[in-house]
DNA sequence: AGCACGCCGACT
DNA sequence: GTCGGCGTGCTC
């Protein structure tokens, strides 16, 4: 190494190659290994990039004379160091992923265009000299006196004002306009905590919050608590004791989950201010958390997936609420799974690592299962409530009325009487799933995708006006006439919440009746709005997946389920999980406060071992069934799966890449059977024909981690030269939650 | 991924 | 005669 070159920069750039790329050092500095982090504005070709320095080290033979410096070093110190670079660097290894495209998933938008840390100091208010003289003179009770009053026992932040004191901020300025009052700005992490007591822990809450209390270093921790038990009581008490520790805390929730309730309730009872991060924020905003977290001035950060990636310099908890819920794993992109990323997290971290869930994963259930996580149980529902009375209702042979038979219809009567709120949980929006020809039984189908027989049916909605496909967005008007026999007797089929909100409001034009879904829903604001109005009387919502979780519903007597029969017959392997995690989260919507609950499951299979194990035992019953089946079956938790997914504008060229791949990641000859990737496939997707693109895809399943990594490792360098794959847009998804 | 370079159809 | 289609190939 005597006569070594100057090292270089190794800088990990958004683009598919796997490799780094290599540039000099600006002129006039010398690269160090404390450059490793630095964002950096490089040339490459025609245009600038923003990358981030992975390694300094000597030139790729191949980089030779190729050599151009950087345009900038964009920050004074690491940007990603430490645990989060690691962590980061594992998960580009774990999807086989170029580091600079995972690096720029991990980074908030604003930061991967390569703009400065923004600033990140929180706001407070301090009441002047002049104030605290002035303030026995403003009028008792008055906002700017109840204001001043607040401040006169020390400064307090923006967030814990408005926690506060409704409205403070026009007291604040009209006392501001006369000196009483200053605004100062002040590092969030000197605002002293002010947490507030809860409800007292009942004794199975306590257990775990001292099981939780007693963890030292990693240690991840299933809480399996029914619903209404209580998690986010444990959640609180963890995060309080990591607080006092003077750690930061960071909780993972559903996209669905991060409500104004739920930030209301961690903000009340925390006395810190509590970052979210979520899919509604600007990029102005999401850079200032991830930098407050950065600077360790977020000691509380709730964000929905992509929070997985806050900066935690001193990490203390983890928390991910609702771990089985879907929304965890990316289906795009760099498709990681937060939950399990959290989990590589906190063991890099060294914490614990809290998942909880009234219905687990399969995966988690496993873990626990294996000793591998901690697992604390919350059976009891906390307070007065009780578990619902679930009834099956058997369908078959009877008359229905937009899909709900006369026996529901007259409980919901009956609740409404009882003075109660009912919620009918279907879970297909728009009009009706089919619009068919009474006469020659054609069916609108959207011209642009496909089933393996036919095409795929077009949604009907506005009341039988309008055509849309649910995959692809197509919309059109619905035909005035049958296309193929002119017949005019054109029939909706089936019903969506739209026909089951027109038939209930109908017949029960003396209750409110609510549609909660999507199309009624666009602002996030909307749903809480709605629900404000309704109030506590009797009243009927209707909705799909939405109002599966979220907010809580004290009225709620009677919980109308319909149509999950399609569930009960996927072909895929996770479709059970799914409808019996969506079943007792909609079942648990029932009888969470004042009102003993009652769910009504109607089906045409009343003796389908699903239900009548769900029902009989519960989620444990049916997740016991469901582990034995897939270790029979050797699925997942009992093997590990890659899926790797091609799609193009032509019929063709997605088989003949796959069929290419698949000869790369067959395994060399000799190795033996037992630890080997078997492949299934190439072949045409369920849906082999989506928005007008043809979709394909090869499976891999492999009995440990292990050999699923080493013949993905093998392979994909290989697969990225193919001449196949210049063809298609392909990529590759390491456990898969979804099989289409 | 972009973005250029490079060879074949419908336009002023 | 040119503008432009997207196949192919490269970027330190």
């Amino acid at each position: 190494m005597s006569d070594a070159l100057p090292p270089v920069f190794q800088v990990a750039l958004p683009l598919p190659p796997l490799r780094l790329f290599d540039y000099a050092p600006p002129p006039g500095h010398a690269a160090g290994d404390d450059d490793v982090g630095r964002r950096v504005r490089v040339p490459f070709g025609p245009r600038e990039l923003v990358g981030v320095v992975a390694g300094v080290g000597p030139a790729e033979p191949a980089s030779e004379g190729r050599l151009r410096p950087v345009h900038a070093l964009l920050d004074g110190t690491p940007l990603l160091h430490g645990e989060l670079l690691a962590s980061l660097q594992w998960l580009a290894r774990y999807t086989h992923a170029p580091l600079g495209e995972v690096l720029a998933t991990a980074l908030p938008a604003a930061l991967r265009r390569g703009e400065p840390l923004p600033d990140t100091h929180a706001w407070a208010w301090r009441l002047t000299e002049a104030g605290a003289t002035a303030l026995p003179g403003l009028r008792q009770g008055s906002r700017p006196r109840r204001l001043a009053e607040l401040l006169s026992a020390g400064d307090r932040d923006e967030d814990g004002l408005a926690a506060q004191l409704d409205d403070w901020r026009t007291a604040a300025r009209a006392l501001e306009k006369r000196g009483l009052v200053e605004r100062i700005a002040v590092p969030a992490s000197q605002l002293a905590p002010d947490p507030r007591p809860g409800p007292e822990p009942n004794g199975e809450q306590r257990e775990a919050i001292e099981a939780l209390r007693a963890a030292r270093g990693f240690a991840p921790m299933l809480l399996d608590g029914v619903t209404g038990s209580g998690k986010t009581e444990v959640y609180l008490q963890a995060i309080a004791d990591c607080l006092a520790r003077g750690r930061q805390a960071l909780v993972l929730v559903p996209e669905i989950g991060l409500t104004p309730q739920l930030l209301g309730r961690f903000r009340a009872r925390l006395g810190v201010p509590v970052h979210a991060t979520h899919s509604g924020l600007n990029d102005g905003e999401r850079a200032r958390t991830w930098a407050a977290a950065w600077r360790g001035e977020a000691r509380v950060v709730v964000g929905t997936r992509s929070a997985v990636f806050t900066p935690l310099p001193e990490a203390g908890l983890i928390v991910i609420d609702e771990e089985h819920d879907g929304s965890y794993k990316q289906q795009d992109g760099i498709r990681y799974h937060a939950r399990d990323f959290a989990l590589v997290r906190g063991k890099a971290l060294d914490v614990p690592v809290l998942l909880g869930s009234a219905t687990p994963s399969l995966e988690s259930l496993y873990n626990a299962g294996a000793g591998r996580y901690g697992y604390l149980r919350l059976s009891r529902r906390a307070g007065a409530a009780r578990p619902p009375a679930v009834r099956v209702v058997d369908v078959r042979k009877r008359a229905l009325e937009a899909g709900l038979s006369l026996q529901m219809l007259d409980a919901i009567r009956a609740a409404l009487d009882g003075g109660g709120q009912v919620l009918v949980f279907r879970n297909r929006r728009g009009y009706a799933p089919v619009l068919l020809c009474h006469d020659c039984g054609w069916s609108a189908q959207c011209p642009r995708c496909s089933a393996p027989e036919q095409g795929r049916p077009m949604t009907v909605h506005a009341q039988g006006r309008r055509l849309q496909c649910h995959h692809c967005g197509h919309r059109r008007s619905a035909p005035p006439a049958c296309p193929d026999c002119a017949s005019l007797g054109l029939q909706p089929q089936g019903a969506g919440t739209e026909r089951i909100e027109e038939v209930l409001a109908a017949r029960f034009s003396d209750v409110p009746v609510l549609r909660i879904d999507r199309g009624s829903t666009q602002r996030r604001d909307a749903l809480a709005r709605l629900l404000g109005e309704l109030g506590d009387r009797p009243g009927i919502l209707i909705g799909t997946q939405m109002l599966a979780k979220g907010h809580d519903l004290p009225d709620l007597s009677l919980v109308c389920v319909v149509g999950v029969d399609e569930g009960l017959f996927s072909a895929d392997f996770r479709a059970h999980e799914k409808l019996a995690q969506l079943l007792i989260q909609v079942a648990g919507r029932a009888g969470r406060a004042h009102r003993a609950g009652e769910v009504l499951l109607q089906t045409h299979h009343p003796d389908h071992p699903l239900l009548a194990t769900l029902i009989d035992g519960g989620y444990p019953a049916f997740a016991g069934d469901e582990m034995a089946q897939r270790e029979a079956a050797g699925f997942p938790p009992y093997a590990h799966m890659a899926m790797l997914r091609a799609e193009s504008q032509h019929a063709e060229p997605p088989m003949a890449f796959l069929h290419a791949a698949r000869r790369l990641l067959e395994p060399p000859r000799g190795a033996p059977d037992a630890d080997v990737a078997s492949l299934s496939g190439p072949m045409p997707a369920p849906m082999p024909r989506r928005a007008g693109v043809y979709r394909a895809q090869l499976l891999l399943l492999a009995p440990s981690r292990r050999a699923l990594h080493a013949a993905l490792a093998r392979a994909v360098p290989a697969i990225h030269t193919l001449p196949e794959a210049r063809k298609v847009r392909w990529s590759l998804d390491v456990d898969p939650v979804d099989l289409y």
